[in-house]
DNA sequence: CTGTTAGCGCCTTCAT
DNA sequence: ATGAAGGCGCTAACAG
């Protein structure tokens, strides 16, 4: 490991070939005899070259627009992920790329269907935050056909040939809620409410099956009820769970499987019940924050907006280069957020 | 944010200057009129300009060593660190950056502050698994002093100059496991046993801190006993938590706080009392997944020993190449893994 | 105080 | 199938 790098000339020297050559071996480009080709990589294998990602990326004068489409009118979530994305404008300025979020309806199909359909060709990389239905799927995958980088950004469309998806595991989210709540619960006997936003959101399905797995195979003592739906409306949500009250005395737990936890909590709270019953949600918002803090919320399940919308930019940014993408360090974890781990 | 990016030349001509004054008004260096600096500083906000930073690596021909200096025969949480920064080294290379690990002594204050004495002058950057001592305070000191950039890693030393700290908070970690325990307890009345490495590790005597903070103010029923140190040996571990075991009886949870669970989960499965026992641990490893699968572990307290890595090679290249550092990013978070949040 | 200019290491035509 | 040579945008001498 001596100093001075070494440099695409110094290899090619060694290799007894110019460097246009030895560039066309390190790219797998065609145009060089099988021998030439493993005498220049046994070369470099030798030195263990890496060529200088400054001077390429200089030289190569690429440069890229991404976009990110998020819902429109989107919860303080969504908002967390436009303001990430934000920031991160400088750092893709220097790196001679653009973000732009773009609004779409994602609870309606056929308009984010169509508002990816206008994104072809206008970028080179493209995050969504999709629904899972045919006509969202196809649109992915017309804009993959058209060349486009796709990820999936929080809630995924596995059928589809998106290059890979910025999120966590939602079945493993609820699971994990289940089990929260499950042993917060200590033995007694109830039921537990299940509020979402809507079930056809792909992330909030899974995550209430993985709930109900968990509730349903391993805590015998309690029952999980059937989701109700609120749109992740704060409004719609309190209604919900007032009524969820009301009509179950002995309702011991609620999980909160998407956004409108404020309504949650305002029924809980009018319904003189909070501390008794165990509370988990999703996500860190002020609300929720100090939930956990007064002990009215007992654990939050957390996927940091901020990971999620740089690991996106970062995974655009390396589709782009053509670049590998480090798995490990793009891996969006299942964060437990108590009031003593708050970040 | 049309095409073409701007360059240095663009925003030059447009200021009415020549690139080098523009250079030296973006660098803050000295030899420009105030008001022609005040000029070109419009103009460059103005433009939202940001210089290519492939360009300004390249030009700089800069090339960075670092070391990283860890504890010689290191648990598995070490090696994982040792691993990930191995992992990094094409990344590292690909940006003229190197770095090495270098063992230490790290339970020897005198033999650490000689290592990392010895390094002066020979790396542009270190990031050392330090311990709390006068003696590696002062030596961390004079390698800033040095001119050398120094990032503490897993274990601070506040008292020092060290740019940057990576790692977890550790009174939270432990107060975190408090909770955790006194939660899972249920209200049961009872022992806590707490085993550490060592309570001079600074990152061992915060956890315990913490973890007595909670126990003792929150649960009443819990009396946590005092830590018993087994230097995050197996074998000192096992004997340790046989003999709490065996001295107490009702003793319903068990907090390890550093390494060595094996030892801690042989003992309690000799004593037939597993299952029985709340159990927390430290960090992920064979035998903490194994224990959390099998239900003989009830949490994990993890810092993801990777993005530890990561993240102190990327502040060391940021430090070296004065390049801002996003503090969002490189906070390591005390994350809670419990069977159905594992990675 | 300000401007000119020669590279930095790689990619990419264009020749051969 | 291979090589030669001109930039890419910025930095840092060196002039003025």
């Amino acid at each position: 490991m001596a100093a001075g790098h070494l440099t695409l000339k110094d290899i090619a020297r060694e290799a007894g070939v110019s460097v246009a050559t030895l560039d066309r071996v390190l790219h797998g480009r065609a145009g060089v005899r099988d021998d030439t080709a493993r005498r220049v990589r046994e070369t470099i294998a030798r030195h263990g070259f890496h060529p200088s990602s400054a001077a390429a990326d200089l030289a190569r004068r690429r440069t890229s627009r991404f976009a990110v489409v998020v819902p429109d009118g989107g919860n303080l979530f969504m908002q967390a992920i436009v303001a990430a994305v934000g920031d991160m404008s400088a750092w893709l300025n220097a790196r001679r790329a653009s973000a732009e979020t773009i609004r779409a309806d994602v609870f309606n199909p056929a308009a984010l269907a169509e508002t990816l359909e206008s994104l072809a060709g206008r970028y080179d990389g493209v995050a969504v935050v999709a629904l899972d239905h045919q006509s969202v799927r196809a649109a992915i995958d017309d804009l993959v056909a058209a060349g486009t980088h796709v990820v999936t950004l929080v809630s995924d469309v596995p059928g589809s040939r998106r290059h890979h998806y910025v999120g966590i595991d939602n079945v493993a989210a609820g699971r994990t809620a289940g089990s929260l709540i499950g042993r917060f619960a200590c033995g007694r006997m109830g039921e537990v409410g299940v509020v979402a936003g809507s079930q056809s959101l792909r992330d909030h399905a899974e995550r209430a099956f993985g709930f109900h797995q968990v509730t349903g195979l391993e805590y015998p003592n309690l029952s999980a009820l059937a989701p109700v739906e609120g749109g992740d409306r704060d409004e719609a949500n309190e209604t919900l769970t007032a009524r969820l009250l009301a009509d179950h005395p002995d309702l011991i737990g609620l999980y909160n499987v998407g956004a409108g936890t404020p309504g949650v909590m305002k029924a809980l709270a009018d319904s003189g019940r909070e501390g008794e019953v165990v509370v988990v949600a999703h996500d860190l918002t002020p609300v929720t924050r100090r939930g956990l803090l007064r002990g009215a919320i007992d654990a939050v399940i957390v996927q940091d907006p901020g990971h999620e919308a740089r690991s996106a930019m970062r995974v655009l940014l390396s589709l782009a280069r053509r670049e590998p993408i480090l798995a490990e360090q793009e891996k969006i974890r299942v964060e437990i957020v108590m009031r003593d781990n708050l970040p």
